[in-house]
DNA sequence: TTGAAAGCGATACCAA
DNA sequence: TTGGTATCGCTTTCAA
């Protein structure tokens, strides 16, 4: 059993009150006794007891906000459930989660949902999937800066803000991936078009694209690629556009789903008829994709951990606020997981 | 905030003390006093704040054990890893666990490590890497039917026995999986050897092979599966036995490594130079594993999760023995992770 | 059969 | 600048 504060209230031969702010830096206590009292927790390795700080907490809990946006994507929606979990976990040490969803990319809004979650709630932490906007980046800075409030990114990064780190995919090195697997299918040669849905806002998509033009280049340079890009990542947009693909170029040997919209791009290739000859990979482990390779029609599908997306950034929240526990890494880089027919049978 | 014990006595004027003999069946409370403060608990969905329960336990651990054996190969020595993190989450609640780790394959003493903890440290809970034997399944079966004691299966299962539940690989889907990769690497001809260590004691190994011999002859015909026994899951062991494969067997194009003694398959591969003829694959996300994906002497790489094999176990047994809560699943199966030069960045 | 009280670890607040 | 006390939710023990 770790020390307890009653324990180095003994030691020390004062009151656990005194001990309390030594250990706070609240004042109030001789700077002599304050240095022997930390010394002494220093010393036996003192550690709060987070049942104890929980209950002490119970009428007060402490308050972290999450922001998201594309909430109406099935893979945000896996993200949402994951930290709708964590955060009942979390409830045990008297933490209380406050959600801000949107269905757009407005970074004016985004701002404006932060901004409502510090000024009318106090919060003492926030988790945000940023939108790729100056806006949003000077917004996160403001709050560390001058507030001192933690914040992590989740899902897509503002690597050049002053977040305290990211929880999400190497998107870049996801694409490369895809690029390996695509060239595996396809035995290195033909036609594959990546298709893409706007990406102004959302930096994790460019960089998938970047990463799967860079790597195909390198390892394949008998494949041409050629991207479509689509004016929204949703069903019917994407079937249009795959139909009209499909139809322009008839011996296309691949496509590379990037974006939501895998619905509407699926639905193209059965309607036009050559489910046998073109390869296609997806993103997003979401329950209709992975059907889609059960079933044949995708050859791979590339999954995120929506899990681990969800849960760790309150879980770190939670250990910075209560322990002062910094996040040992920058960048937690989440699974690139690649699915196939047999490997899939106990996600589904 | 959820309603708590305090406001149930409140709620049925009585007193804290009643409630809690009440909710737990300890008997002195008379019957229709007893049936109103259920019926209120599961009205206002009672559930006991584990920070509350945690604090009142601190004197009284709870204390679970963990068997483990093969402890001195890399993978499991990562298993072990997680479950000790876990540990020192868990001491959060007031829960202990106790270690018995072993490194031979031997089910007696398998099965006097689980008396100890049984006997002599009288544990609530046991999570067991189990030996494939009926001496182990019977006293599993034991422990649960004549002490009421929740067991649960790691990495490898006895799926007869009444454990809870199992955390780990489906092995069978695993080798499948190999088979598909296999396939796609050499085109779906040619010469591949399984290398397998001794199964006997250890079902996840002979699964692994069942698997990818079964799934080879469906999708691919006119690969020849011919299995490389090994005495040992060691090293030199396997070195020996992949050297006299490759002289052997010249024209080999790819090599299955089932079980530990990775390394040793490795350097037979570059001491024969043929480290560009023969395709592999390899188990284990293990160091030395990832650097011969990174380096392309392997294929591909089929990982486990270790972290949940290790910390699952323990967080289940926690919930069932604080809460009651029984685990949902059956088994918990972990990913069939595919690692390539392309998505093994942030593990390294 | 029931209630009252102490204790677990930490915090907040009031009184000295 | 300090110490004491109440509080959080639950279990356990002792007394009525």
């Amino acid at each position: 059993m770790a020390i307890t504060i009653n324990q180095i209230a003994q030691l020390c031969g004062v009151s656990r009150g005194t001990v309390d702010r030594a250990l706070h830096n609240k004042g109030n206590v001789r700077p002599e006794i304050a240095a022997r009292i930390r010394e002494v927790a220093a010393e036996y390795g003192y550690t709060p007891n987070r049942a104890g700080l929980a209950l002490s907490r119970a009428s007060h809990p402490i308050k972290i906000g999450v922001v998201l946006h594309s909430v109406q994507t099935p893979f945000i929606q896996l993200v949402l459930d994951a930290c709708r979990r964590e955060a009942s976990n979390l409830s045990v040490f008297s933490t209380d989660v406050i959600f801000r969803l949107s269905r757009s990319l407005d970074p004016l809004e985004q701002v404006s949902m932060i901004e409502d979650l510090v000024e009318q709630h106090n919060i003492s932490g926030l988790a945000v999937m940023p939108l790729h906007s100056m806006l949003v980046e000077n917004k996160i800075n403001e709050l560390v800066e001058q507030r001192q409030l933690p914040v992590v990114t989740l899902n897509t990064d503002l690597p050049n803000s002053r977040r305290l780190c990211y929880i999400g995919q190497d998107n870049y090195a996801a694409g490369r991936t895809a690029a390996e697997l695509m060239r595996l299918v396809t035995g290195g040669k033909g036609i594959i078009s990546p298709i893409i849905g706007p990406s102004e806002y959302h930096l994790a998509y460019s960089e998938r694209l970047a990463g799967f033009q860079s790597e195909i280049a390198q390892i394949a340079p008998d494949i041409h690629v050629q991207p479509t890009h689509i004016a929204e990542d949703e069903n019917e947009c994407a079937r249009q556009a795959t139909l009209a693909l499909l139809r322009g170029c008839p011996d296309l040997s691949g496509i590379y789903a990037i974006t939501p919209g895998y619905e509407g791009v699926c639905r193209a290739i059965l309607e036009t008829g050559n489910a046998h000859r073109v390869h296609l990979i997806l993103h997003d482990e979401i329950p209709a994709n992975l059907r889609h390779v059960r079933d044949g029609l995708a050859d791979f599908l590339l999954g995120q951990d929506a899990e681990m997306q969800g849960s760790l950034p309150l879980t770190l929240l939670c250990d910075y606020i209560q322990l002062r526990r910094r996040p040992k890494k920058n960048n937690y880089f989440t699974d690139i997981r690649i699915l196939l027919r047999h490997n899939i049978a106990s996600l589904m």
